[in-house]
DNA sequence: TTGTAGGCGTTATCAC
DNA sequence: GTGATAACGCCTACAA
């Protein structure tokens, strides 16, 4: 239980020793350099009276608030909370706290991230950039360190971790080559995001490796991975005229727009069109028919960047010799109701 | 854009006048004690030079962080991600950061809030009170301005935002009643939550106005408004041998829980029975069959926190006259696919 | 091994 | 109305 505001100095009065004496006692780097025996009195009195280093006091002082900032697009988006919880694990632990920034907004990339950089985070995990997103600046001048997860841009020179779209999309395209599909659309993701761009692209080359054509009108682009815009997208696939038997959405909220816009047309979900969504997110399994997709780890991802930070944070050399490294964790097919052999077969 | 660490003192100097007087020129509060053109001066270097308050700094001499911390008990279950946003956007208009901190411990209520207080948060919004949670306590052995919101409890005194939900149990068995069923049961929350004893007393009281008996065996308590719980405590109530034809979950997750544990059975809902929730979280509307619940508004609960809070947070007379309000959120029913009149009508 | 002193950037209390 | 000065609590050369 937290108490009273102890200072150092009082610890130190408490244990007949001077202020500095209990700082180094105390911190774990120096505690090496003071008498084992004093160093043991200092702790007992600074447990005694229930001591608390004053961060602010502390931070000021080390220019470091053990604080990481982390971005993500949207909260609302059940695989964010995930991805927040997978990296708040992993830097709890060492002492950091997390602050988040939600925002989305492709022409003030930074906004989110701006108020906390104002704060003095030690790092920023972003999950939220765009293609064109550039690394915001710190108070220092120099680059916070960044780490990208969750989307990846070449304009920010920082390590990533990301899920191998071009693979999960493949996973999606041969599930539904085998049930039999030929005539496939896709409703891609905005063409800002890396994740938009990727899949879309893998999309094509996974069709054309399957001997499958890719006709311009059936593949639609969106302005964000939300419900809405994938019902807008269905609605201008369906009304284009062009034939298919099943639609690959860039994400689970896509392909559930889908699902809307279907039902409004008595369209049946998969007898008469398959549909298949990407993330996995939280409850998908549940919806009516059950979301054929494919799982990103999420959790894992947000783990590995919180000790990709953790590195960052910790190697000596501040940035010279630091290795930008680009991990991609594997995308796991989860077959469900929503996808079956097309109506003719 | 944020570039680089100009101090107050370059201001100053920037400006040909004092540091103490550039600290006044750039603080509202003291703006106009300071000559107002060399205000305007002040300004516009402050401007010119990119000045960004150093927040440690700030904080440390006026023992404020402009830092709210916020704990709830399960980021995983949506409808927190959005009491979350809702008192963030309350807040971040008057410069607050929030700090979040997840968990549900009832042994150790003050696990989540104490890396908050630890951290000196100005106030704290706590979403995962238990009935016997005390206030934490702050560095400065004085209370931390608190607000509860979601679950409320006597041992805090606190002003709390919540909803109503003795009136949202209402709805819910009224409109069982009216589909024709009198044989209902209670799947209740944790008996250590206020809202799983409101809503399990809530649900004896209507039940008893409607002229209606609530054996024992068809109340079952569990241990966490989680879909596991709900599962386990169905199948209780199932191999009781008591005969039911609706459950009311105490909230969605548990109504979650007994939709496994009826598929597993083979009894249909709501053929064979109906199955109610409570919260209207995301993509309840979706699963299947879609879930007749309550909205509890999540979001304008958060919102009002905020705005509590920041009275709190700008009382003057601090403590003394705050006059602790309770203020309880109207639910509002959603019939959906999950209710019907009972087999036998 | 321990004590001394200075300063991180800001605001508040003086005196001018 | 403005300037000088101290202090918030902590860490870290440097000196002893």
């Amino acid at each position: 239980m937290v108490l009273s505001s102890v200072t150092l100095r009082e610890v130190a009065n408490e244990a007949g020793v001077h202020v500095s004496t209990a700082s180094r006692a105390l911190n774990p780097e120096t505690r090496s350099i003071v008498n084992e025996k004093t160093a043991r009195r200092v702790a007992a009195a600074a447990e005694r009276l229930g001591y608390r280093p004053h961060p602010l006091a502390r931070g000021l002082r080390t220019n470091r608030t053990l604080t990481v900032g982390i971005t993500v697009p949207d909260l609302l988006n059940p695989v964010f909370p995930l991805l927040y919880a997978g990296a708040e694990t992993s830097l709890r632990d060492q002492g950091y706290s997390l602050l988040v920034g939600a925002g989305d907004d492709p022409a003030n990339p930074v906004a989110a991230s701006g108020i906390l950089i104002d704060r003095h985070v030690d790092g920023l995990i972003m999950a939220n950039a765009h293609i064109h997103s550039s690394l915001p600046q710190m108070a220092s001048n120099q680059p916070v360190p960044t780490v990208l997860v969750n989307r990846t841009t070449d304009s920010i020179d920082a390590p990533s971790i990301a899920c191998d779209d071009h693979a999960g999309i493949g996973l999606i395209v041969r599930h539904l080559v085998e049930l039999g599909h030929t005539d496939i659309a896709h409703i891609a993701g905005p063409q800002d995001i890396s994740n938009g761009v990727i899949r879309k692209q893998a999309f094509v080359a996974w069709m054309h490796s399957e001997g499958l054509d890719t006709p311009p009108e059936l593949i639609v682009e969106t302005n964000g991975f939300h419900t809405a815009e994938g019902r807008k997208a269905c609605k201008r696939l369906l009304d284009s005229g062009a034939r298919f038997t099943a639609i690959v959405g860039a994400n689970d909220l896509i392909a559930l727009g889908c699902y809307d816009t279907l039902a409004e047309r008595k369209i049946k979900v998969p007898a008469d069109i398959s549909v298949t969504g990407f993330d996995d997110m939280a409850f998908i399994d549940r919806v009516n028919p059950p979301m054929t997709t494919v799982l990103v780890p999420f959790y894992e991802m947000g783990a590995l960047a919180g000790q990709v930070m953790l590195s960052l944070l910790t190697s000596d050399d501040s940035g010279a010799g630091t290795l930008p490294t680009s991990t991609r964790l594997r995308p796991v097919l989860k077959t469900r109701g929503s996808t079956a052999p097309p109506a003719g077969s």
